[in-house]
DNA sequence: AATGCGGGGGG
DNA sequence: CCCCCAGCATT
């Protein structure tokens, strides 16, 4: 354990990435950068992270603004509730913890959006505190040094793998040990064509040893995606205004904004269930016009977009003006059309 | 323990 | 096309 903590510091010194976020650990950058890259790439991560603390540079300010403003921070990166939940988080700091961020490790987990992982992540990055950080790096190399050949994601692994982390703060700075793991993972040790012979534990690694790398850690298989069929209106109002209305449903996208929606089982909507729909809102369309269909890919779910247009002079209070659209958030379907909007 | 939640990049 | 990523909340 002595051998592979060293070599594993030894080898991070040296080769770490010169990333925004490792410049100054603060717990609020800390936590920022750790929501950001759940389930994110570093490359994309860099961008948002940027953006977002410039925005919003410390709790008080992420706490004073809207969730509006804040999802749209977050637009186009994914997983929103990401966001809804560092934004309850802030307030709640700001609120109830005169700004300060908790320091208990029990504390820390117990805020929104925050579990096992981030949790560790704080304690350590934060203050040098020994508790493990396992996200997927961490499992994949923890698993394959010690030929861990259970699932990955079981709690019986996750408890190895912490136990054995634990085991090595006997000889190094938590800290660095956990970023450490976490980098080697992502530049060494990866999940295809793993660059085993540039790495410092090619000694100790008994996968490779047994040529099982390519088997460690063992994964699930997951379902087909869910086939939907989203039918989007583009609706032009008076005085230069358009139609949109906010996602709050338990659903994907929740929070974001969208022109008018209407779900079908089928690929083909007829004109008549559109006016139909519509009628229900007290809107009364002009001409409906087909503008464009699109495939848009989730993990889970496979959304045929179909994209109309059309022209009213109804009143609604769903309408604002044209100008304003690109200050709400939308999903990636819609970024670029909600720019063009504005023209 | 299983499921749902986005979007992107690489092989 | 398939993989899976610095995971979490909910059930």
């Amino acid at each position: 354990m002595e051998k592979i903590a060293n070599q594993l510091i030894t080898w991070y010194k040296g080769k770490k990435r010169d990333l925004p976020w490792r410049k100054n650990r603060s717990p609020y950058r800390v936590w920022i950068s750790e929501i950001i890259l759940q389930q994110t790439k570093v490359q994309q991560g860099k961008r948002y992270f940027n953006d977002f603390i410039q925005l919003f540079p410390d709790v008080n300010q992420l706490a004073m603004a809207s969730q509006t403003e804040v999802l749209k921070a977050w637009e186009g990166l994914g997983y929103y509730s990401r966001a809804r939940n560092l934004h309850a988080t802030a307030k709640h700091i700001s609120e109830n913890l005169k700004g300060v961020f908790p320091t208990e490790h029990q504390e820390i987990l117990q805020l929104k959006g925050i579990g096992k992982y981030t949790a560790g992540a704080i304690m350590s990055f934060a203050w040098n505190k020994p508790y493990p950080a396992i996200d997927g790096n961490t499992i994949r190399v923890i698993t394959r040094l010690f030929k861990i050949e259970t699932a990955g994601h079981l709690t019986s692994t996750y408890k190895h793998i912490d136990s054995l982390i634990r085991e090595m703060y006997l000889y190094s700075h938590p800290k660095e040990l956990n970023e450490a793991i976490i980098e080697l993972g992502a530049l060494v040790c990866t999940p295809t064509n793993p660059q085993c012979t540039s790495c410092p534990l090619h000694g100790e690694c008994i996968a490779r040893q047994t040529g099982s790398i390519g088997q460690i850690p063992k994964t699930i298989s997951k379902r087909k995606p869910k086939e939907r069929h989203l039918h989007f209106i583009i609706i032009k109002g008076i005085n230069h205004t358009i139609y949109i209305e906010q996602r709050n449903k338990k659903d994907i996208w929740n929070g974001l904004y969208t022109p008018y929606l209407i779900e079908e089982e089928l690929d083909e909507i007829s004109e008549k269930t559109l006016i139909l729909n519509l009628a229900k809102e007290g809107i009364k369309p002009d001409t409906i016009l087909k503008k464009e269909n699109k495939i848009h890919k989730l993990t889970h779910q496979t959304l045929h977009i179909h994209i109309w247009e059309t022209k009213t002079k109804s009143e609604h209070q769903n309408f604002i003006p044209m100008k304003e659209v690109q200050n709400y958030p939308t999903p990636k379907p819609f970024i670029d059309l909600f720019k063009k909007i504005e023209n």
